[in-house]
Order: C-alpha cells, then structure tokens, then sequence
DNA sequence: TTAACCTGTATTTTTTAAAATTACACCATC
DNA sequence: GATGGTGTAATTTTAAAAAATACAGGTTAA
C-alpha cells in the first residue's frame, strides 16, 4: 500500500503548536523542519485544521494557537478535518458489472468497510491529544536529559 | 489518501471462486474480468491467497478451490494474507529527530495506530465470509432477476 | 505429439496520486 | 521599505501501484 502520511503530520503538527506555544519557533518554515517537509505543505494541511476550527492562525504572522485545550481535542477531530468521511479501507471503484460478483462487491463491501471505519472512528474519539503529549514526553525523559522544561512543564 | 484496493480484490477473488466453483469461469483471465484488472494481477494477488492456505491452486489449470468452507473464512483471514501485520495508518517515517516532538512523535503515534489496528482487527475477525455471500446474493435479488441458480443456491 | 490454454513468476513500462517546488499577492513588524 | 511571514494557485517531481511483457513449464484433448 501507499499512505498518506497527512493525518499523522497534521497530528505532528497539533503536538508541535502546543509545546511550542509563546515561543518564536512557530512559523511554517520551523514547523515544517521539526516534520521534514516543506512550508507550503505545512500551510495546506493547517489551513485545513484552520477550516476545522482545530487551531486560529494569522495572515502574515507566525502566531499559530489550538483552538481547545488538548484534553478536548482527539485523534477523530483531527482524523476528520485531514480525511472528511473518507474510509481507511477503499473499495475498489472499478468491477464488470455483467458479473454477479462484480456488479454487487461494491455495496456488499462498502457495508462492511463502513462498520469497520465506525469502530476504529470511535476509538479515535477516545483518545485525546494530552495523552499523546504525556506519552510523548515519557518517551523524551527515557532518551535524553536535555529539554528539561518541557518535560516538566507536562510531567503528571 | 491514495490507498491500495489489493485487499478489496482479494475479496472479489475469494467469492468469485466460490459463486463460480465447478464452472469453467475460473482462469485468471475470467477472474479478471470480473475484477477489471490484468491476468497477472489476479495470479499475484492468488499466490498471496494460497501461501496462506487460503485457496488451492493447480498450476497449468484452471481450478482453483477455498481450503476451508467460507463459513469458516474471515475477513481478517484475507486482510493478513494480502497486508501482513501493516497497520492501516502509517506514521511518517522521516521526522526531524533534534526536535523534541520530531524525535518522539514516531513512537507515539504508533503505540496509537498498533491499538486502532487490534480493534478493526478483531472486527475483521468477526465477519466470514458467508455474510459477504448472503449480503451479494441479496443485493443481486433486488437489482436484477437473473442468476436465480445463484441466488437459489446462497438464499437464506 | 502438438496445438490451445493455462499457471507462476520475473522484469519492464505505464499510470497516477502525493509531495515538493515555484510563484506571487498581500499582511505584520521593526 | 526591508525582512519575514501567511495563504493559495499552478506546475513539476516522485515513488508506489498497476499494467504490460516475456517466458518456462504444466494440462488436456484432438
């Protein structure tokens, strides 16, 4: 398969404006170094988040903010506002509709793709991004001894 | 998203050899037709299909077979043949590790992706492939009044 | 026994979404 | 008014998926 890789930047990105916020590290340009990619992909998928009421920007300032605190932000508002209602699992768009089979695949997986995309929806609904920033911060304190006020700054 | 539509094939396939079983309609070429896509293509998802003992195959010969009845075949079944252990979201691989979100936000997401990817699996795990047989031959009876052999042969 | 038809698989070519780049109008700040 | 920023459209590059090509060898029946 090949992947987006949107919803997991647009993750990366909510992450980076709430541990970055108040500091001067916020423009595209810094955002999209801390991503590895380029500034202009860095702007389409927060103008997105914008769209989504996910975060406030600023014409010609770098000056990003959440919207909400991250304890009531979760995978599926992020999820929803990079992917609408798109599946994870797609169903292939193109069968011989003179076949039993191919003529009927389609409905009879989009039923089931639909229920699977429901229950993984509602797991993302469950988990909200200040759990990301803890786990992210444990990860930080287990590697290095450096950004100390970071750590700090979320520690439980 | 661009997304892979092999497992959706894969399941065209499976109950393709099923509806069509000791017929003449099982070559790869008849199969594809019904898939819309090349020979090859259904030889090499079919491969995939028989490694994990999922089908018989017999080379030279047009006569492919499910090992198990399809009550007993499930989704997760097809979706492990065809993707292995991949999860369906995918973490960017390349993220700036002198970032403090950059270095962990890796690790983090894919603790996150690993659970969404138990929980659809064990949706998988509970949807065989008869439902899928039910569902089609019932589809079918609404849209047309042909094929009653077929629709006889599944109906409830 | 050979012609027609098939599988299995390696290799190459084509296709096509994603990502990157380029471009530029306009905003903010010093 | 110089510097550095956002927002967005348009174009180019890219890499993975799918298609096409090639071919060795199995199967069947005339």
């Amino acid at each position: 398969m090949k992947y987006s890789i949107q919803f997991s930047d647009a993750i990366h990105i909510m992450l980076y404006i709430e541990i970055y916020q108040n500091t001067d590290y916020l423009s595209s340009t810094k955002i999209a170094d801390s991503v590895q990619t380029n500034p202009v992909n860095v702007r389409k998928i927060m103008a997105q988040l914008k769209k989504s009421q996910l975060i406030q920007t600023q014409t010609g300032k770098a000056n990003p903010k959440l919207t909400r605190p991250i304890s009531q932000i979760t995978l599926l508002d992020v999820y929803q506002s990079i992917e609408g209602n798109t599946n994870l699992i797609q169903v292939d768009p193109k069968t011989n509709m003179k076949c039993v089979v191919g003529a009927n695949i389609q409905s009879v997986l989009e039923k089931q793709y639909d229920k699977l995309q429901e229950t993984v929806e509602s797991e993302m609904a469950k988990v909200t991004l200040d759990t990301l920033v803890k786990d992210l911060v444990i990860a930080e304190k287990q590697q290095r001894l450096d950004n100390d006020d970071i750590i700090q700054r979320y520690e439980i």
